[in-house]
DNA sequence: GCGCACCTCACCCCTGAGGATGATTCCATC
DNA sequence: GATGGAATCATCCTCAGGGGTGAGGTGCGC
């Protein structure tokens, strides 16, 4: 029987490397990397996502994704596994969602039930306080709503691709930009970039293109 | 030569296997885990803590653990490199901060530094010294004027916030942002901010605390 | 029921940011 | 001494970004 094919995407090599290790015992399973937009890829039998908070883009992503691997499984794979998120990611595609906190055994048997169909949710509850299942700047007393659209603005977007990205009105996004800047303490978008920088809404990128050099 | 020893102490699976397998090919260190109260503990040449964000408790860990390791090297070792968090961490008496983005070749150097007596941060903003005609972004074709208007756009300024500091007209200032913008492939001012963070612009500079609540 | 927080959107208004273009003065280099 | 890059500034124009305000809808808790 051929492995069942799980591709990372977008992740740092840590989580990469700590994946392919604790799954290297079970023959059932087999980690491959992906990054988006390095042309043709393999075809991966579960897509492992980490859309570090920002669900908004993954749905995209999925639907794009799904096109070019049909019968592939997407999953959201997260250290935050706050029930918001996992509902949202469910709910814009989702096949799954798992937390970065499970290990060995139960990651092995979560996979190979997704891969048999089933939609799985683990890590739902905070088990262990530590790290407690929120969206980055939740301490900040920002909503979801406000810490996605200061994510899109962390990641260069204009206020109109936000307002794309999200399926708002622009005018609700000016709305959330401006109840960000006054929770966080700024006055321009540049001081919010920033501050979303400093506080971990930036993502790994490896998709976005060095221009020049 | 015995290896140095690197221990990871109370992580998720998923990160000590990702380090150990980061660290596998290379003989000059050996990972090992830690988990806190558990008896007698292996003696590590490094501790790799994750403080999870709060640092409150860490002063406290690391001088206990410290009895038990007089010799050890005691590093954070955390997703989240916010500036003030290593300078906490540091300040409660961590020899290091290590960003858990940061990858194989870099990270075995970055622990041999360490073991060798280094104080070292990596993935947070730490401005080292640079030799004149070595601005960053020179290499992208920037004049230095371009570069000092990029390096300050990258802090957060209005550009009549750096034509006042750098003596300059404000038209100027608009001509140099535009030549920059050029050269480095962007179009808007919040591109040219995530474009100068990931090319080392950002200074460490103290965050304002967010207002209200 | 009432209040409250959140989500959503609209309208107005103003300023900052950015593009295009051209001028001047240096200074190095060919 | 001509060419070219750089630094410096100006003028004109456009629009994205941001503030203020109000308002309808939902869902939750008291």
């Amino acid at each position: 029987m051929t492995p069942v094919t799980i591709a990372v995407v977008n992740d740092y090599p840590l989580v990469v490397s700590g994946l392919a290790r604790l799954l290297a015992g079970d023959e059932r399973v087999r980690v491959v990397e992906l990054v988006l937009g390095t042309g043709p890829e393999s075809d991966p039998d579960i897509v492992l996502f980490d859309a570090f908070g920002c669900l908004d883009r993954l749905g995209g992503d999925i639907a794009e994704l799904r096109r070019g691997t049909p019968g592939g499984r997407f999953v959201v794979y997260s250290w935050n596994a706050d029930e918001r998120l996992v509902r949202t990611a469910l709910d814009t595609g989702a096949d799954g969602y798992l937390s970065k906190r499970v290990d060995g055994r139960e990651l092995v048997d979560a996979l190979l039930r997704i891969h048999a169909g089933e939609t799985v949710v683990i890590g739902g509850e905070v088990a262990e306080g530590r790290e407690p299942g929120d969206w980055p700047g939740h301490d900040a007393g920002l909503t979801a709503r406000e810490a996605e659209v200061l994510a899109l603005i962390t990641q260069g977007l204009t206020n109109e691709g936000i307002a794309a990205q999200c399926h708002l009105s622009i005018n609700s996004v000016k709305t959330y930009i401006r109840s960000a800047y006054r929770k966080i303490g700024v006055e321009r978008r540049a001081e919010a970039i920033l501050w979303g920088v400093e506080h971990g809404f930036l993502q790994p990128r490896p998709w976005r293109v060095p221009t020049g050099l």
